[in-house]
DNA sequence: AAGCCAACCTGGACGC
DNA sequence: TGCGTCCAGGTTGGCT
């Protein structure tokens, strides 16, 4: 569910907490990407002051002097600012209790997501960060672009998905990306001109922005709330994902999608070559 | 060794 | 109403 623009956005929501005490951690140990173990979130960050919320590629990462915690949502996690006095809503595997009576609440119903702690001095060698690419709306994503696609011989829709390339674009924005640039998804990676590589290069930024202003993607089916429970709104600028059979906003013809590795791609068969 | 693909989960939408 | 099937915003590990 959540690519980079939903997770900046639950950042921001989440933001007025910096500088608030953590009082304490429930939940119950679960099984997540890696076992969740509230115990250890308790013991580790109790009473301790949430100093910086960063983002990293789809990644947060919670410092609290010098132990954070890290957060990737998966498919299906929330990170919902409560009030303690309401019901934790199904699935909701830890609650962090900050002082002022607030709470976030993680839920993640199909547990895709990993919520660990860890020291801060290991941050930058967790696997899993330190393999990141740099960031598609910060980085210089057109430098990524100009080393990466001449050298693979995949499509350029799977090297866009691809977080060793490039951190944060996933399924939804890789596709409008392809499609705003005018590059069938399935083209190989090597035979992307440069001129549609640098058409590229500009649009994957310029969707992410665009998203994050809208407060994200929320589908029909509703999965995708900020930390304020707000839905996105960027899901009426889709120009072709989950638009299959749908006209082209620019030339009429049916969007079509097809299946690559497991996956949906959209695209335009008269616009993206 | 890059690049596929099944597996990890639950829930919602749909067809019969 | 219910049951089966397919689908979903991501990542990993095991294979070729």
């Amino acid at each position: 569910m959540p690519e980079l623009p939903e997770v900046e956005v639950v950042r921001r929501s989440l933001l007025p907490l910096v500088g608030v005490r953590l009082q304490g951690v429930t939940g119950f140990p679960i099984k997540l990407r890696r076992p969740l173990d509230p115990d250890t979130w308790r013991r580790q960050l109790g009473g301790r002051i949430l100093e910086d919320l960063e983002r990293h590629g789809k990644y947060l990462v919670w410092r609290f002097g010098s132990v954070s915690a890290v957060i990737h949502l998966g498919m299906s996690g929330r990170l919902l600012l409560c009030e303690e006095s309401r019901s934790p809503q199904p699935h909701t595997h830890l609650i962090l209790h900050f002082e002022g009576g607030r709470a976030v609440d993680f839920v993640d119903p199909r547990r895709f997501g990993l919520a660990e702690v860890v020291p801060t001095s290991a941050v930058p060698g967790i696997s899993y960060l330190a393999g990141l690419g740099e960031d598609a709306l910060l980085g210089d994503v057109g430098g990524v672009l100009a080393r990466a696609l001449p050298r693979s011989r995949s499509t350029v829709w799977s090297v866009l998905l691809d977080q060793r390339v490039l951190a944060g674009v996933g399924n939804i924005y890789a596709n409008e990306a392809l499609a705003r640039a005018g590059i069938a998804p399935v083209r190989p990676a090597n035979r992307v001109s440069a001129a549609a590589r640098r058409r590229l290069a500009a649009e994957i930024p310029r969707v992410l922005a665009e998203a994050v202003e809208e407060g994200g993607t929320t589908l029909t089916d509703g999965g995708f709330v900020s930390g304020e429970f707000r839905s996105g709104y960027f899901a009426v600028r889709l120009q072709v994902y989950d638009r299959a059979g749908m006209p082209c906003y620019r030339c009429g013809a049916e969007i079509r999608r097809l299946r690559q590795s497991g996956r949906s791609v959209y695209f335009c068969p008269r616009c993206q070559r």
